[in-house]
RNA sequence: GGUUCGGUAGUUCAGUUGGUUAGAAUACCUGCCUGUCACGCAGGGGGUCGCGGGUUCGAGUCCCGUCCGGACCGCCA
């Protein structure tokens, strides 16, 4: 038997047994005539104690030649130590060893295997499956196990049955850019994988399952970020005979079973926004509700006084930081340069202080007179001690960009504390977006999203003012979930491609299939999917998706580890009938 | 496609205005040490300063190009 017990699991009520473990070597404490070696796997770390006098010779010559990350097997008795480590749950006991057999050598590990390594980020993708055996790592592996062990719990409770779809499947135009896998039976021809497996999942409800649901690896050809993967993992979910609302409570008891059972939190229930009312209050359809400095608009207040710049904008909006205003010149000179940056884009930043007598003092006094600021402070209802931050210009970029202030000064001011959690839904979405550059609709969701009834009529007069049943789940700023009721009509759908700019042909020879099966008794359906890597990471209180995912890819998509992408031999080209392209 | 930060010992980093033999910590190796647990003490080895070019008497340092990595913008129905 390569061992009885694990590192993690031996207390003081098995002192006298005799034990055999098997590990890793962590450490190793020589202190001449008695030598210690903290043995470790994923259970915990063991310590076991070599003694002269005690320990037979031999046994100290093979301890001697042990170097970290040896694999070692050990045999001994369990004794109480004499001088115990409160910090450990083993640090009670040790192993008094009787045989030492090294199992396998190891090199030296280019990075510490430790909670705070010394590793940077490519080394550790490197060496990836060492850096999986520190514990932080590890435990996001194991959080990441619960949460979709909890999701199946939950699901299965609820009569929803787990059913796989293809990942071979064919390439659309719209949407993300799709990976594409040649077809050697088909020369010229490719497969796509899914960037979700939209499409089949309503087959299915035309099937009659009911109630379906997926936890699955979906995959999109689109630049990277910490929380954005090639390939990354969805909990894909459709339910027939229901409206919006019951999707809503449905997935409203998801989240919250997942807070219960792996969090231990018991969230209220989820407050509501429309898409409209975020954009007005946080200039954003995922706001992060965590903190307030909601937006307060001043376009009213402050055109008509000789200021060009808010004379010309067609916003004017701020926020309020609460107790800013000892912002220094300098401080408040670099925040203007803050949001002038390329990623922000702002013209420039306006700033008022509200002072210890409640008079204001702003960067525009020359234009408005003590009464006027007296009017913004009060919209503000901002106290002595607060700083009045106003950005103006287009409404759309001017909310886009007073968002990212408003984050930025939440980052500032500590008020987006990762332990702590709000959550909201963001519903009545607008069913399309005008692409500028294209000079069409697009869907805003994906072209399968049903419009409100009431809004139909305006698809062909003013297809913008559109809204859909349409609804993100939003938790701390980010958005983790998002769905709609479908079109689940021919007729319906076959208008929405048309807006869309789809000729009746394309329209057919994409998705013909799904209109086909509209006509042979689709139930009213819809769903939602959520994003598994990104819920991990926030319940894991990170920014990056990477660190719970076994292997991800770097910014570049490049796998680091086994070198992938990278280049296929010439006879598997000719296979496949892909010239390459000097 | 763009913005920005970085690349110096196995690793994480420092390196001033361009000037002697490029440092620290940690890791590694050797020796000592009977209660360590970030063990301690003494000693030692370890560098194509990402790569290429340029300026200069002289480049880790300045300039140009390039490669690689991080964060972000565009993009992500």
């Amino acid at each position: 038997m390569l061992r009885t017990h694990t590192c993690g699991e031996l207390r003081p009520q098995h002192i006298n047994n005799t034990v055999t473990l098997s590990g890793w070597v962590h450490i190793t404490r020589d202190k001449g005539a008695i030598l210690w070696i903290d043995l470790r796997d994923r259970y915990g770390i063991t310590q076991l104690i070599l003694e002269e006098g005690v320990t037979a010779p031999q046994l100290f010559v093979t301890a001697r030649t042990l170097g970290r990350e040896f694999v070692l097997q050990a045999t001994g008795n369990v004794v109480e130590r004499k001088s115990k480590n409160p910090n450990i749950p083993t640090g009670n006991i040790e192993i008094r060893v009787t045989t030492l057999t090294v199992l396998n050598p190891a090199n030296t590990p280019p990075f510490l295997i430790d909670d705070e390594t010394d590793g940077g980020e490519d080394l550790r993708m490197k060496y990836r499956y060492l850096d999986l055996r520190r514990n932080p790592v590890r435990k996001n592996l194991e959080l990441r196990h619960q949460m979709a062990r909890r999701t199946r719990e939950f699901m299965d409770g609820q009569g929803f049955i787990e059913v796989e779809t293809p990942v071979l499947i064919k390439s659309t135009p719209e949407g993300a850019r799709d990976f594409v896998v040649p077809s050697r039976m088909n020369p010229g021809e490719f497969y796509a994988l899914p960037q979700s497996p939209q499409t089949f999942k309503q087959l299915l409800m035309v099937s009659g399952f009911d109630r379906y649901y997926q936890i699955v690896k979906c995959f999109r050809d689109e630049d990277l970020r910490a929380d954005r993967q090639p390939e990354f993992t969805q909990i894909d979910c459709e339910m027939s005979f229901v409206e919006q609302e019951d999707i809503l409570q449905m997935f409203e008891g998801l989240v919250k079973h997942l807070f219960q059972t792996v969090k231990g939190i018991d969230l209220p229930e989820i407050p509501r926004m429309t898409h409209a009312e975020a954009a007005r209050r946080y200039g954003s359809d995922k706001p992060d509700t965590r903190f307030g400095m909601e937006f307060v608009e001043l376009t009213d207040l402050t055109q008509g006084h000789n200021f060009p710049v808010f004379d010309a904008a067609e916003m004017v909006v701020g926020i309020c930081a609460t107790g800013c205003a000892s912002y220094t010149r300098k401080q408040l000179d670099e925040l203007t340069e803050w949001v002038k940056r390329p990623q922000v884009g702002a013209k420039g930043l306006v700033y008022a202080r509200v002072q210890e007598d409640g008079t204001v003092k702003s960067s525009v006094d020359k234009f408005y007179s003590a009464e006027d600021l007296a009017t913004w402070a009060e919209r503000f209802s901002a106290k002595p001690g607060d700083l009045l931050l106003i950005m103006a210009g287009p409404t759309d970029k001017t909310r886009k960009q007073l968002n990212d202030l408003r984050l930025e000064m939440g980052n500032r001011l500590g008020l987006r504390d990762p332990a702590v959690f709000s959550t909201l839904w963001v519903l009545d979405f607008p069913l399309l977006e005008y692409g500028e550059e294209e000079a069409r609709w697009f869907a805003m969701h994906h072209p399968f999203t049903s419009p409100k009834p009431e809004d139909i009529a305006l698809l062909e007069t003013d297809p913008g003012a559109v809204r859909a049943n349409a609804y993100d789940m939003v938790i701390n700023g980010t958005e983790v979930g998002g769905g709609s009721i479908r079109i689940f009509n021919r007729d319906l759908q076959a208008r929405m491609f048309s807006l869309l700019g789809f000729s009746d042909d394309e329209a057919k020879a994409q998705f013909g299939f799904l209109m086909d099966a509209f006509e042979f008794g689709a139930p009213p359906h819809g769903g939602i999917a959520f994003g598994f890597d990104r819920l991990c990471s926030l319940f894991g209180g990170a920014d990056s998706i990477r660190d719970f995912i076994a292997f991800p890819k770097n910014n570049s998509g490049r796998d680091v580890m086994i070198d992938s992408p990278s280049i296929i031999a010439q006879k598997q080209m000719d296979e496949l009938k892909i010239r390459t392209v000097a």
